[in-house]
DNA sequence: GTAACAAAAATTGTATACACTTTCATGTTC
DNA sequence: GAACATGAAAGTGTATACAATTTTTGTTAC
């Protein structure tokens, strides 16, 4: 019998930090992640840096190039356009299976979340602004109650924000919304026409708020919007 | 300037090899998995085989217990509904996708399939009528044209192939399908609904097939089964 | 015969040393 | 001064040695 605490392996919660620093933009698309430099930030040995590096790959969140590196992904635009056709296609139907399993608990942790995000915008706390709305879509998968819907959104969502921190344009907020009440609200009315419905549009929206028709060429830097 | 032969690691070609012997059947579930056979298998040093096996870890058809090595995944009952669950979800919409997005040469290769498939049914061949029908899925997928579909249902496959090597039941051959062939017509037809519900009984159907209904305590070895 | 314990063998986990590749800086040539 | 070669430095790739753990085997006692 062993302690459960202690049970994740310590690689996993190094790429569990990285992802966080992605969600977060703390983490920009492009930075390359130095092995011996991550060993003596975590104060491991480079086997357990590159363990992570593997697992961050294996999710598309990390790109290994051989003999060059590790470097946190930078989605191309058709790439984008791929990541929001598939949670599209996925997330109505999440926003469904929701609906019919969710357990009181949940509308709880719902609400809470809301308020949570609510209080963000509020504070205007950008960072934690972006991290709130991936954790909401986080949320309606986990209320489906199946592990390989969570470990899909868990890889896409981080992959999302990506995408935003590359094509956003500083202007627009990322996230006009109280989206996510109204959709939270149709849920646990039961609506599942409507939520399903919301959740589309929301996802839409997210996506006509960015930069992606493609004007700039495919793996091309704008430079003047880096260096404006 | 370099190969792009030699381009796709090592690490992951053996990955691929397990796969491939988990969606024929030839690895069952529950399969230990050696590090140092492996590694003389395979004529590599052991750092290659666990790199190998942290991928197909990430993938869900490897389970990684720690000191106690790899071993073939073993969905129990429940990860086995869920598998199906998010199968239900997701390939009625591929199918829409595959429609819209189909070439000409798409369609070639799918009647291809078709025929190889009938092919294997006529001369009883189980393994490659297994694996033919795992790659049938795989075939709509990728005619979406979405990288990330095609990973998703990447790690899809060889799971459901765990899962029928499980709990099926031996007498019921695991296809009762001409339903292939009528899924792709309907596609080919361009006719969405009709091809959606298809699919969507059809995975009903395997799922139906199985013995899925939870008599069996979770976890649990059925000797009877396996001796018997 | 079986249960408990001890020793040995096999296997996994981890760090590290070394080979190889890329990158960067310096100096040379035209 | 630009293009190009050269060498040093930094970083990644891989194998291997050793530590830690589990599994097996063997022994003894009841």
């Amino acid at each position: 019998m062993q302690l459960p605490e202690t049970a994740k392996p310590q690689a996993e919660k190094i790429a569990e930090t990285i992802t966080n620093a992605v969600m977060e933009h703390r983490l920009a698309p492009g930075s390359k992640l130095s092995e011996s430099r991550m060993a003596d930030a975590f104060k491991v040995s480079r086997t357990k840096i590159r363990q992570a590096l593997m697992i961050l790959a294996e999710s598309g969140l990390v790109q290994l190039l051989p003999n060059r590196g590790a470097f946190i992904s930078s989605p191309t635009i058709s790439e984008a356009k791929e990541v929001f056709a598939l949670r599209r296609l996925l997330e109505p139907q999440i926003v469904k299976g929701a609906i019919k399993h969710a357990k009181r608990s949940d509308f709880k942790r719902l609400k809470d979340h809301i308020r949570a995000e609510k209080e963000a915008r509020e504070s205007f706390n950008r960072r934690k602004i972006i991290r709130l709305s991936g954790d909401f879509h986080m949320l309606l998968a986990g209320m489906c109650g199946n592990r390989y819907i969570d470990k899909m959104m868990a890889e896409l969502c981080p992959l999302t924000c990506l995408i935003i921190a590359l094509y956003d344009v500083p202007q627009t907020p990322a996230c006009p919304e109280d989206e996510h009440e109204r959709i939270a609200a149709a849920i646990e009315a039961g609506n599942e026409k409507e939520a399903m419905d919301l959740m589309s549009h929301h996802l839409k929206h997210i996506e006509n708020a960015l930069h992606l028709d493609g004007s700039q060429k495919e793996g091309e830097v704008d430079w003047d919007k880096i260096l404006g």
